[in-house]
DNA sequence: CTCGGGCGTGCCCCAGGGGCACGGTCAAGC
DNA sequence: GCTTGACCGTGCCCCTGGGGCACGCCCGAG
């Protein structure tokens, strides 16, 4: 029932390299090991587990995780959690492959990929927070910013309407906005002791995103989108471009929608 | 117009030692080198280059195909083949992680993914081919047969069906068949000249694969479904099971349906 | 008893960087 | 003008998941 190093790597598709490597990880021990010339002997039955850890890493999964399913009382759980996260992983690249090749073709066929709707949006009263920020903090500023209006809007009748945040400028690498953040709320008039203004009623042409879709710089691509299509239809942008933020965005999957890109049309 | 090394990397999001990497790789040369200090200064020109460059390595292209599309007149053409055979990559992944989960769960969910369908099979009068042959040698050995036994038709009165390979026994890193390739003849009866048989009628039951899931090992979850269904309704298998050439193998794309797996049923 | 192939170890190599140490340099504030 | 801290430079070792080679030992078949 013992065979050699190199029978078990023929009859598992392991390389020797790999079987070497394996133990020394303690993915894979031999079964024995003679004291005195260091040959190795594996069992027959480590042939299942061989099999199967050349499968995982055809995979492109790591080791680590590769001897987590071997280890696990679930493979299949262990193996569908890592996959689940490989089809996501690969879904966001998608995306981005998409953005480039618009990008780089000068944006041809952006208008197959977003659907493009118009809605009108009523005058809104919204506590504002606005700051300059480049991309790689805007994430982080964003977030706060909403926590904080979020919070203020209690003391003027609560939130009414999904915040949304207005950029003013380009944010990227090397333009800074200015970025708004607004949250809308119920009371009638602007309070006049925090950041806060009157929103005009306004028509807005956007696009739906899942949470997947709402990375930069794919995001981008939406943005080109509906500038695309406004002027496609003839119509104007009547204002900077803006993203409303109208899902429960910790609790949403990569697959669910959350978010408008929307620019007010004339 | 030139920056440092270090504002360079910030706008561009390129960490410091990606662009010496990329430097030393020819990929992003700094516009001017101080023969003195040694100081490199990077066009703002360059930062779109290296931009793209920092977003191709978000889809895991490889420098050198990075390189390719920085420096190719259609940049778009040479992401979008890159990014097709990212997509045929990750689709046999998927098919083999499926394949996995099937084996790890003891089969659950096999029907969900195969659909089987039956068909009647007229005899058929076939040279033949056949060998023991471990998994690892069977392809090129098939390809080979499948050549000849097609050259020997011709004396025969031609082709007159899709070629067929009948597993006799199991072939794996263990076990190796035999294995019988079949070439349907014209001829009314078997020549005695060459090995050659009559087929004969049967029912089938079989599921039709696209060429990309015609691989080992995923392609035995398409041998469980049919025998999983088979037992489902009630019937039994009547001989071993086969896969049923019918496409055109060479010109066949990935998605391309090309060939069945069968059993004959009672 | 011999000889070839298998087995052992160790070393260097690859991509695509991360991180640290050591030292030179540049510019702003005093 | 001088100091000082933030840059900039080089080189080295580290990671994963192996491939490949050299050198030498060892096992078993003839």
């Amino acid at each position: 029932m013992l065979v050699t190093r190199g029978e078990f790597a023929r009859r598992s598709r392991l390389s020797l390299k790999a079987l070497r490597l394996y133990e020394r990880q303690g993915l894979l021990r031999p079964a024995t090991v003679d004291p005195f010339n260091g040959y190795r002997r594996y069992h027959v039955d480590q042939l299942a587990d061989a099999r199967l850890v050349a499968l995982l890493r055809r995979l492109d999964m790591p080791l680590a995780e590769v001897a987590r399913v071997v280890a696990a009382a679930d493979r299949a759980a262990v193996l569908a959690a890592y996959w689940e996260r490989a089809e996501q992983r690969f879904a966001v690249q998608r995306d981005l492959a998409a953005h480039l090749h618009f990008v780089l073709t000068g944006g041809k066929g952006l208008l197959e990929m977003y659907e493009v709707q118009v809605r009108d949006v009523p005058e809104q009263v919204v506590l504002t927070e606005q700051r300059h920020v480049l991309q790689p903090e805007l994430v982080d500023w964003m977030v706060g910013a909403m926590t904080r209006v979020e919070k203020a809007a209690g003391e003027f009748g609560g939130v009414s309407d999904a915040p949304f945040a207005i950029y003013h400028g380009e944010v990227n690498e090397d333009s800074d906005g200015p970025v708004e953040v607004c949250m809308p709320i119920t009371a009638q008039r602007a309070p006049s002791t925090v950041p806060a203004r009157v929103e005009p009623a306004r028509r807005e042409a956007y696009v739906r995103l899942k949470k997947r879709e709402v990375e930069y710089p794919q995001i981008l691509s939406a943005y080109d989108a509906v500038a695309e299509w406004i002027k496609e239809q003839g119509l104007a942008e009547a204002g900077s471009p803006r993203e409303v933020y109208w899902g429960d965005w910790d609790s949403a999957g990569p697959d669910d929608e959350v978010c408008d890109v929307a620019y007010p049309v004339k």
